[in-house]
DNA sequence: AGAAGCTCGTACTTGGATGTACGAGTTAGG
DNA sequence: CCTAACTCGTACATCCAAGTACGAGCTTCT
């Protein structure tokens, strides 16, 4: 019953297709979440047969893909130093890990329909776990706003977040760009409203 | 040549089944853009041959309810007063229409595949243009930030909006409170930010 | 080197969705 | 009230992707 390592005995080749099938399962799913076993195949350098020998079904593939992608989250996030100022920690973690934090939400979304609802959200909920955190930590020291629902201001980070990673697949935005903007926006959504906003009004017209 | 009107004689059921299958194939495909044929037609509560026999393809059908969702969004955002303070424009055109500009959104993204891209982007480019000319208008009497791309803002309004939906969707959120939270989270976005952070800064330790 | 393990092409089955063909029954409208 | 238009079920032809079966040839590990 040992809890990792499920076959004690793979021989290198094996882990090796396995490694880049799976790599290569992120990479695709991601951009495009109804791709085809072949195509995932084809993108590994494996022919689909091999795939079909580590993967049974597709649904395994694609939890083997998120499950992955989230352990590298995981890792990322967790190498971040998230003490100090709120808005300095979120940055922090926005520029090391908004293209990780982009992959896992689209994989998830891939993984939409494939696998079961509860599956997902336990999934979902380490990574989710982490940005909700520091927001509840910006809000307790006054940085962050309160007058919105938590679980909306988590969420719209990743739909944020989300967002740019498709500006940057699209071509609209540069990949250096993105960073500093998704910072900028997401501050702009967290930070407390000043004072409201008579502090500038001016008036519409003379 | 005259510009609407295709068919001058068609019967009055006729009519009525065209529109119960638009309108059942927008809320179907807003919520699931893949949606078949069969589910549209029992939604519309019409036979699929009934369907057939006014759509030949699935893409004329998903066109038909992405022009058709696109002309109610164009009618209720023209409706709408956009003078004065930019910011109570913003928050009008969302409250009245967020509805319609998720609806829209997630019909053009069920398009995706569908329908060529070029095609899209012409039908995404009026709404678009709506949004577009508020911010700008907002950016050149210094309410609005110019610090990021207008395409950014214009993109990042609809991703949340998108965002917002789907909370409903999922039952995250009630349906009542969506609107004042959008207008607040699209008001911070998009406001110019107050001077920098300097401002009300604590040391991070003594 | 030799057996077990891995790769991967070809070919087949299955399942779901699109679109076509036919035709009998129903409804609108002059 | 009679005809053209419309509805819609059954049945069929395709197509595409998933998954299975088989087997020949190539690695890895001992």
């Amino acid at each position: 019953m040992s809890p990792a390592a499920a076959r004690p005995r793979r021989r290198a080749d094996a882990e090796r297709s396995i490694a880049r099938i799976v790599s290569a399962a992120r990479a695709t799913l991601s951009g495009n979440p109804e791709a085809t076993i072949d195509e995932i195949a084809k993108a590994a350098g494996v022919g689909r047969m091999t795939l079909y020998g580590h993967f049974p079904s597709r649904a395994e593939l694609v939890e083997a893909a998120v499950v992955d992608a989230l352990r590298d989250g995981e890792a990322t996030l967790s190498a971040v130093d998230l003490t100090g100022d709120a808005r300095d920690a979120l940055a922090r973690l926005l520029d090391s890990s908004w293209t990780l934090l982009a992959e896992s939400t689209a994989l998830l979304a891939a993984a939409e329909g494939t696998l079961p609802a509860g599956r997902i959200r336990d999934l979902h909920a380490g990574p989710s776990a982490r940005v909700e955190d520091l927001i509840r930590r910006g809000q307790a020291d006054g940085t962050f706003r309160t007058d919105l629902p938590i679980t909306w201001l988590v969420n719209v980070v990743h739909y944020v977040v989300h967002g740019a990673a498709d500006e940057v697949h699209a071509g609209r935005m540069n990949g250096s760009e993105v960073a500093a903007t998704l910072v900028a926006t997401i501050h702009s959504i967290l930070v407390a409203p000043s004072s409201g906003r008579s502090r500038q009004r001016r008036p519409s017209n003379p």
